[in-house]
DNA sequence: AATCGATTGTGAACAAGAGAACTAGCTTGT
DNA sequence: ACAAGCTAGTTCTCTTGTTCACAATCGATT
C-alpha cells in the first residue's frame, strides 16, 4: 500500500529536458570532453544554469562542487533514467507522405527507437517494402505485438482515421502514441499521448509574426 | 512612449490553443453548426470547458451568454487574430527525407501557408522540381526574400547545418523559424523560434512508457 | 593546514497556467 | 412583465515551473 518509489517524482518539464542534456552530453563526450558546469551544459542546451542544476538534481547528487559533472557518468544516469537500457519498438501507422519519410528517417533508429513494423490500411500499399521493411494491413496489428514488448505507436494517418487507428492501439496493447494527425486524439487513462501538429506550429509562428508586425505599425503611427 | 496596444496580451499558452479552436470551429461550420457553447468547443478540443473561455475572453467578447458563440463569427476573430488575413509563405531549407515530405506535405498549403520556396545546399538537388517547384541554392536565399513578402524558414537539414542555416534565413529577413534538426538552434532577440524534435517526443514517451513498467514491477514486488 | 576561487545543490521568491466557483446577462416560456 | 434556466465572462485558489540567491563543498595553491 506505501508508495513504493516516492523518493523522487521527476517534473514533466524536467522529463522534456533530459533528451536535450542528453544530445549535448554526447556530443561533448564525441570531443573528448570530460567534465562539464552546469553553466557549460546551459549554453549547449540553449537554457538557464540554475535550470540545468535543479533538473539534474532531481537525478540525484552527481556532479561535484566546484568542478562540475563528469560526462560519461552524467551521460549514464541520463541513460538509465530515459529508460535507454530498455530498447523500445516503434510501428508506424498510416504510410502517406508523412509516414514514409518518418519509415525513412534514421534519425528514430540512431536514437535508440527502431522502427519494427508498418503499418497501412491501404490494400495497394500492404505487401509493398518500405526502408526494408515489408507493410502490414492495420487489421493484424494484434499480431504484432503479440510478443508483449513494450512498443510506441505513431499517428501518420489522414486527421478523419486517426482517432479509429489510436483505438485500436490501444486495443493491442500500446500504452505510448505519438500523433502527427492534426486532429484531437483520446485515449484511456493510463496511455500516454503525445502530438506533434506541423501546422499549428506555423499557425503559432504566425501569430506572432503578424502581432510584430501590426505593432511596428501601430509604433509608426505614434511617431507620426 | 506609452504602450501602444496593451489592450489585451494573450498569453503563450493561449495562442498553441487557438489553433486547435479554430479547427474545431471549421469542422463545425463544416457540418452547418452555427452556434457552439464552450463546453461543445472543449469537447473538440480535447481542454477545459472554463480554458476555452478564458481563452476566448482575450480575443474580447464574442460569446452570447445564455447561448454560446456563434461559428463563423467566432472563427472570423480568431482567423483575424491568427493573421490568416495575410499570406504567408514558406521556405523549407534542406531537402532530405524529411524537407521532401513536408515540401509534398498538402497540410501546410491547407492551412494557409503555401510553400514559396525549396532550398538546398547540395548542387546535385538544386534545379530539380519537387512538388511542382524547382530546387534553388542556399547561396540564393537573400534573392528568394528580395520581396519584403513575411516568410517562415523552415529548417529540415541535418544537425551540423542547422545553425549556419538559421543564421543565413536571420540575415536574409526572416522572422521565424521552425526548426527539425535535433539541435539546439539560437537566433537573435525578435526572431521568433520554435523546434519540433521528433525523437525527443519519443524519448518523452519512453520515459514514462519504463517509469510505469518499473513501477508495475516494483508493485508486485510489494505484493508478494 | 589553511585559505581561496569555483561550482553544485537547494530553499525561497516569483511567474504562469489550470481549474473551480461565482457573477452577470441573455433567451425562452408563461 | 417576470421567472427560470443556460451559458459567457471573471475572480480566486492551487499547482507547476522558473529564477534568484546563498550556503555547502570541493580542488588547488600557498
Amino acid at each position: 500500500m506505501a508508495p513504493v518509489s516516492p523518493r523522487r517524482r521527476i517534473p514533466e518539464a524536467t522529463v522534456a529536458r533530459l533528451p536535450v542534456y542528453h544530445r549535448s552530453l554526447t556530443e561533448l563526450k564525441e570531443s573528448g570532453v570530460t567534465t562539464v558546469s552546469s553553466e557549460q551544459l546551459a549554453d549547449l542546451a540553449g537554457v538557464n544554469a540554475a535550470k540545468v542544476r535543479k533538473d539534474l538534481s532531481y537525478l540525484g547528487s552527481y556532479g561535484t562542487r566546484g568542478v562540475g559533472y563528469e560526462v560519461e557518468y552524467l551521460l549514464f544516469q541520463i541513460d538509465r533514467e530515459l529508460g535507454f537500457a530498455n530498447d523500445l519498438g516503434v510501428v508506424i501507422v498510416g504510410l502517406g507522405n508523412l509516414g514514409q519519410a518518418l519509415a525513412n528517417y534514421d534519425g528514430f533508429g540512431d536514437r535508440g527507437f527502431p522502427v519494427t513494423a508498418l503499418v497501412d490500411a491501404d490494400p495497394a500499399k500492404v505487401g509493398s517494402t518500405l526502408h526494408g521493411m515489408q507493410v502490414q494491413h492495420i487489421d493484424d496489428i494484434e499480431s504484432i505485438f503479440a510478443d508483449g514488448d513494450l512498443t510506441i505507436g505513431i499517428i501518420a494517418t489522414p486527421a478523419a482515421a486517426a482517432q479509429g487507428v489510436a483505438d485500436r492501439l490501444v486495443a493491442a496493447g500500446v500504452r505510448s502514441i505519438l500523433n502527427f494527425a492534426p486532429t484531437v486524439v483520446t485515449v484511456p487513462d493510463g496511455v500516454h499521448l503525445r502530438k506533434v501538429d506541423l501546422a499549428l506550429e506555423l499557425q503559432i509562428l504566425g501569430f506572432y509574426e503578424q502581432r510584430d508586425a501590426t505593432e511596428a505599425v501601430n509604433a509608426a503611427d505614434s511617431d507620426s
